[in-house]
DNA sequence: ACTAATCTTATCAGGTACCACCTGATAAGCCCATTAGT
């Protein structure tokens, strides 16, 4: 059935790959956790080159943690996401890169941003590996352009209709 | 079935330019987001 050849092919270059990761990988993740649900960027980092996996592959498994193992409770979020965060005693490094620091597109970058949003706004991994390689930005940053670009066309969208009323 | 990947929405934060706006990075999702690979 054409169906499900065609949701195969779209599904093939839609998705990356599920990353694997090893028991050892895991305990030393669970670890982390377990102590710091909420790791800055320089503790990711540094967990990445530990076990080799790439940062951005930890980021979204500390996500995905953090929504299924409420690593409860008591105080709230906040109060976890505060003293995992800048509690963290010692660690000059961390506090210098609490964040990933911010990616900058020069014009041409830009461009063939937009242009890629316009001809697909929802790329999958292929076209998005393309665009990285093409731009010389890491896949993840090109990932987060398009969340961000679409969230604010929409919520753009939203506000319209009342500003044409406005006029 | 489990869980990595993805999506939308809301918010934080650093820069620019002048205090508000733009935009990249981060977090949550509630009868605990949805989708899909293994």
């Amino acid at each position: 059935m054409p169906e499900d050849y065609s949701t195969k092919i779209v599904t093939m270059n839609y998705r990356r790959s599920c990353t694997k990761f090893t028991g050892e990988q895991l305990k030393i993740l669970i670890d982390t956790f377990n102590r710091k649900p909420y790791p800055n960027y320089a503790t990711r980092q540094k967990l990445a080159s530990e076990i080799n996996i790439e940062e951005p592959r930890i980021q979204i498994w500390f996500q995905n943690r953090r929504a299924r193992h409420p690593f409860r409770k008591r105080s709230k979020p906040e109060e976890a996401l505060k003293s995992s965060q800048d509690h963290g005693q010692g660690d000059l490094e961390e506090r210098s890169q609490a964040r990933r620091s911010r990616t900058y597109y020069n014009c041409s970058q830009l461009h063939i941003l937009v242009e890629a949003f316009e001809n697909n706004p929802y790329p999958g991994i292929v076209s998005r590996e393309q665009l990285a390689e093409e731009i010389g930005v890491p896949e993840s940053r090109v990932q987060i352009w398009f969340q961000n670009r679409r969230s604010r066309l929409f919520s753009q969208a939203k506000k319209e209709p009342d500003e044409d009323l406005e006029q």
